[in-house]
RNA sequence: UCCUCAGUAGCUCAAUGGUAGAGCAUUCGGCUGUUAACCGAAGGGUUGUAGGUUCGAGUCCUACCUGAGGAG
């Protein structure tokens, strides 16, 4: 039984950029897609009512295998009707698999070829994730599209290393689908899993990796291994080696990225979904994203700046307060300057993926890159 | 008028007679499948003033200035 399906509206003839429909057992994503990360169950500082409100109008969020693993747990997620319930969060969810923390975790993990043994970051215990054991953890969250449990090496890598790691990627990939497909036969709810090509920043592996991967067919496919270090010409290298390869009615996810002026680059790649925190961890550290560029709330040149931070922007927060205010919050250390300014990001990150998916409708997405490419990097 | 206490960075305060520091504020960085309402760096001082003791004084002594309390 498929949970996904992927409907293609249109293409850029020229970048190959497409836009489309992914239509989930939670409601129709409208693609390419920005998701907000919600690690812990909750998109910090924005409740569920926020999210769906048509301003933000959010269809899927990311959450976090490895954090609620540790808590909650999946069993008691499981016993409280699933993630979507348990958050009262009524659209789709993605959940990422805990292979981004097996590596940014590095301090407290021992990697093997079953799986990855790690301490605890809250209170030391050990634990085991397997391919397996993280497919019945997002199949207990209920997780509308779940990740396979993959290595994500730090830049840089040697080439022996990143070919080792991606092929333990891929033999994870080949017993979580394994394990998944046996699972989810006797389930009433369909989920969608998604391998992840990784290969480092060899071109040579990430297509090798992607070339394998398509034997699982999959409902979409993700490449990870992105923003790790690398220079960012080296990021789009390698979804320039990856996506080509991926089959083009399948949904394409690049994860983890990335700032404003990155989103078309990777759409242009042929990328449909995208999560990054930097919006909403951002936001919270002073750093607000506008139409004008980046803006430092902290500066005290805008102690008595009346203005809102993006004039250009129709949110709750530039539609009500200034930055006189907003700044006043910051420095306070008040939780509505998270909220207000979360909100304010988030829309910006939400804003471009619609501006974007609207330009390929119209046939305009090269004119599009043309401007935004151009663009000024500071807002005054 | 007398007594007591206190004067150190913009602010609040540290510093057994031995290189004057911290927090906040300011300025600037950083943050990319969140261990992050977080992390880092910089600028900023005639230690109220003037003398004295001492090898050496923010610290001890004297006078004065300012402030807060108290007495009359």
């Amino acid at each position: 039984m498929n949970a996904l399906r992927f409907e293609i509206e249109a293409v850029c003839p020229i970048t190959g950029a497409r836009a489309g429909l992914l239509h989930t057992p939670h409601g129709v994503v409208e693609t390419p897609v920005f998701m907000p990360v919600g690690t812990q169950a909750t998109v910090k500082g924005m409740t569920p009512h926020d999210l769906l409100d048509p301003e933000l109008d959010v269809r899927i969020l990311l959450a976090n295998t490895y954090h609620l693993f540790l808590r909650p747990g999946p069993e008691p997620i499981r016993r409280l009707g699933g993630l979507h319930r348990f958050m009262s969060w009524p659209r789709a969810i993605l959940t990422d698999s805990g292979g981004f923390q097996v590596f940014s975790l590095s301090g407290l993990r021992k990697v093997a070829d079953d799986g990855v043994v790690f301490r605890s970051h809250l209170d030391g215990s050990l634990h085991s994730f397997t391919p397996e054991s993280t497919v019945d953890a997002q199949l207990a969250y209920g997780s509308d599209i779940a990740m396979v449990l993959d290595e994500c090496p730090e830049y840089p890598v040697s080439h022996e290393y990143a070919r080792a790691s991606m092929n333990r990627t891929v033999a994870w990939a080949q017993a979580a689908f394994r394990h998944f497909r046996a699972r989810a036969a006797g389930l009433e709810t369909a989920h969608a899993l998604f391998p992840i090509v990784q290969g480092g920043m060899y071109p040579g592996l990430r297509r090798e990796c992607a070339g394998r991967l398509l034997d699982l067919d999959a409902e979409g496919y993700a490449i990870g291994g992105l923003s790790v270090g690398e220079p960012r010409p080296m990021s789009f290298e390698m979804v320039e080696a990856a996506a080509p390869l991926l089959p083009a009615n399948r949904p394409r996810y690049a994860m983890g990225v990335g700032m404003p002026e990155e989103l078309p680059e990777y759409v242009a790649r042929g990328v449909d979904m995208m999560d990054c925190v930097l919006p909403s961890r951002n936001a919270r550290n002073g750093y607000l994203f506008t139409s004008q560029g980046r803006l430092i709330i902290k500066h005290a040149r805008y102690k008595d700046d009346p203005s809102p931070v993006d004039p250009d922007c129709g949110c709750y927060t530039c539609r009500h307060f200034s930055r006189a205010y907003l700044r006043h919050l910051f420095q306070a250390g008040e939780i509505l300057y998270s909220v207000l300014a979360t909100r304010h990001n988030l829309k910006r990150y939400l804003d471009i993926m619609r501006g974007i998916r609207h330009a390929i409708l119209l046939g305009e997405f090269p004119e599009y890159l043309e401007v935004v490419r151009t663009a000024p990097a500071e807002a005054v």
